[in-house]
Order: C-alpha cells, then structure tokens, then sequence
DNA sequence: ACATATTATGACGCTGCGTCATATTCTCCA
DNA sequence: TGGAGAATATGACGCAGCGTCATAATATGT
C-alpha cells in the first residue's frame, strides 16, 4: 500500500515533467515543434513510456491546458476575494484574466487550440471531463459575484438578460481581446489602441449600460486598476516587469 | 499575349478549384483530413503541380481565408449601405459579422487558425498582405462608419476612446462571441443563452455607453434586426433555414 | 520537324505517429 | 536468497504524409 502510493507518486510526478517539458518545447518553438519522439528523449525514457501517460500530443496540450485552468481559477479567487464592492470585484477578476494572458500567452493559444472540434475530440473522456469541470467552476465564479450583486441591489431588479447577458458579455469580449491581443495586427498602425488595453475600459462600459453600480462616472477607474494591481497581482506585475523570470515566452 | 492570358487563366481556375476542393474536405472531415496528396488525387493532378500552386497546406488554408474575408467584405458592404441612421450601419454589420459565421463556422475556424503565430509565417508572403490588406478594408470600413457618427453628431464630440475603443470593443466581442459559439460549452446546460443571441444585446449596450444617438432606449432593437434581416439579408437567412443548399457545414 | 522552353510527374528521403512483441525490472513469498 | 509472476519499459516496425527534384511529357515558335 505504501508501495503502491510511492509509485503512483512516481507516476505522477512523470507524467507533471513530461508536460513541463512539453510547455517548454512549446514556449521556445511553438506547437510545431512538440513531437512525441522529442518528448521522450528529453525525459529520457521511450516513446512507450509517453504513451503510456498520454494517449496522443492533443492530450498532452489538454493536459497543459488543464494545469493552465487552474491557475487561472486560482488567480479568480484572489480577485473574487478582493474586499470591495461587486462590481470592483468583477473587476479585478476581468483584470486577472488580462494579466493571465499578458503572462502566459502561449497558455492562452493552448487553451484555444483546445477548444477546437477535432482537436478536442482527440484528447482522453477523463481529461476532457475535468476541463469541463474546471470551465463550469469559472463560470460561475463570476456567475455568483453577478448574483451576489443582483442580490445586494447593485444591479436593478428590472435589467433584462442578468446574470447570463453580462457573463456572456464579459467573457466574449475578454477572450476576443486576448485572441486579437495573441495576433499580429498592427492596431498601433490602424491607429488603434492595443485590445487588452480597451478591455478595461469596455468591460466597465458595459457594466454601465447594465446599470451596475457604483456606474464608472462614480468612480475611478485608473486608480481602481492600479490599487488592484498593487494589493492583489504584486507578483504577476514583478514578473511581467522582469520576464526573464517567466517560465513561459 | 493572348496565349500568356489564356495560360493565366487556367491556371488561375486551377487554383481556385484546389481551394474548392480544400475547402469541401474540411468541411466534410476537418481539417486533420486534408492533405496534399489527397487535393492532388481529387483534382486529378500530380502532388508536384499542386504544390506548384500552393506551398504547403498552411498557404492553402491561407488561401481558403482570403477568399471567405472577401466574401466577408461583400457582406459588410451591403451592410454598410443600410439606408438608416449610422447606428443601424454599424448594428448591420455586427448582424452581418453574426450571419457569417452561422453560414460559414468552418471558415471562421479557419481564419482564426492563419492568425496564430506559426501558421501565419508559413503562409507565402503574397498572401500575407492580401491578409492584411483585407483586413485593413474591413477594419476601415468600420472606423469609418463610427467617423461619420462622430461628424455628425451622433456620438458627442467630447466622448473618450472614440473611435477606436468603439471598432476594438465590437471586434474584440463579436470575435470572442464566434470563438465561443464554435465551442461545445454547453451554455444552455450553464444557464446561458447563446452567445451570438447576446452579442447583439450587449453591442447595443456597448454603444448606448458610448451615448451614440439613438440610443436603443428610442430603439426597438428586435424590430430593427427583424428589419435589416429582411430587407439586407433575406438570401443569407434562406440558406439558414435550408442548410442542403448551403456549401458549408 | 525540330530545338527549346514550359509544365507535370511521382519516386524518394525523411520525419513523426502509434503499436506491440520482447526485454527489463520490480514484488513478494517460500 | 532465489525465483515465479506481475508490472513496467523499450524501440523496431508499419504506416501516412510532407516537400523535393531529376526526369518525362507537352507546348511554343521558327
């Protein structure tokens, strides 16, 4: 029994190296780089082996992806926890998931690829349970901070498509900021402001036009980020100052 | 001179109907099926001829692109001309963005998958800048309708972020809305609507914050999609509703 | 009708996937 | 401690697809 606990343990701890290494194949040299056959030589076992912890190269990035979530759950919960009103916690939570892409943008690429039918139909029932699982728990993270100010009378009783309209909302404009933000557009050059930048500024547009108080006229936004930034993501902002700390590109 | 046309000319046919048939393999199977010796096979030419054309699958796919961001462009035009006030141009194009990537998911797949880094760079440089070119027309066409509501005064003169917060703030959240409806997420099972369903919500909610006139409070906004559907779009929605007739999934 | 330019072909070498018979290493009991 | 049997690891193998290039076929112009 404690045999068989240190071997899982074992097991375990493989299958977490092949995936750090897979990340960092992905990081220095994209997707197309990940070969199974790399993978093995650098763990230093046989392609076998690989096999036997993953089922193909799809299930791998699930696995990453996997890992990915729930780092960003636990960068949602430092920001659902922020001692405020609901709508600054919102805030901060729409502001985690910026700072998460700014991080990790790759992760971000992956969690994309992920999602995309042929792709995902490739990846284990198992692992494509718990990135269900972990999809549902940020759902409604978010869904219950919207409820908690529906609730508290933050948002009227009256507005239409609440809690769904504004989850939708925010979720499709903070993943379409980040996909834009992970291209190679040139907005500087259309004269255009960089996408996550204008992602704070809409995500409180929006929660204006939904009435959410206190509205963005009563407060101030710029400072709200910076006191954000600097109570809850001190670390992530070190890092992004100083990426050769970063493990991801 | 003539024969030189002539010569052009079916080399040009060739090429589209590579795209053609590209095009019918991944709809029909996903892009995992398409490969180059089965183009070849299908188009009844040697692997050779067709990479003579094309130099590799990534510059297909790139190809594929080009040919739906016109078609894109044909749309947004139409809907560009909408004889209303600016605000019903530009909620038709958002409408127009919309019906597209109903008709059309497995292109909209498509052209997310020539934007990230390492698809982009193997596609031929000529294509390339058809991309951006493309790109540009449509990103122009949107600043300019929201530049006419400016001059005219439908958006106060002393609004921030105005253009370009307005052109990043649908992009970011059409393309987040498409990207998420491309997805298994089981939205309804979440308690969600349809995300397409509520981009058109929130655009307007987006735009109301931004006071461009008329706001949707003076605006029957389902009457004025139930208009422009109709009077702009009634063939796109027939092939909707009779999807046999439709060339993709 | 012939020389030359243009275009098409598919065999070839290579890389990478996923499998499976075999080899190696553990585990546990006599 | 040794040895049977289970558990695990190995890498050669067959296969598919990519992209190339020497050669073959065809078209063009005189």
């Amino acid at each position: 029994m404690n045999i068989l606990n240190r071997k899982q343990r074992e097991r375990d701890g493989r299958e977490q190296r092949i995936l750090d290494i897979a990340k960092d194949i992905i990081s220095a040299e994209g997707v197309a780089a990940l070969t199974m056959e790399r993978i093995a030589a650098t763990i230093e076992y046989s392609k076998g082996t690989v096999y036997g912890h993953f089922s193909c190269k799809e299930d791998i990035i699930g696995g990453i992806s996997c890992r990915c979530m729930t780092r960003l759950i636990g960068m949602f919960e430092r920001a659902a926890s922020w001692p405020g009103n609901h709508r600054e916690r919102i805030a901060a939570i729409g502001l985690a998931h910026t700072l998460y892409s700014l991080l990790y943008p790759q992760d971000v690429q992956n969690m994309q690829t992920i999602k995309s039918p042929g792709i995902r139909q490739k990846i284990s029932a198992d692992k494509q349970n718990e990135i269900m699982y972990l999809e549902q728990r940020i759902t409604s993270m978010v869904l219950d901070i919207i409820r908690d100010a529906m609730r508290d009378g933050d948002i009227p009783a009256n507005e239409k498509h609440v809690p769904g309209g504004i989850m939708l909302g925010l979720w499709s404009m903070g993943h379409g900021s980040q996909l834009l933000h992970l291209t190679d557009i040139p907005f500087a050059q259309l004269g255009l402001d960089a996408p996550l930048e204008m992602f704070w500024v809409n995500s409180h547009k929006l929660l204006d036009s939904y009435n959410w108080q206190p509205l963005s006229s009563a407060l101030d936004i710029t400072a709200l980020r910076t006191k954000i930034l600097n109570n809850l993501f001190a670390d992530e902002i070190q890092l992004l100052n100083n990426p050769l700390a970063g493990e991801n590109k």
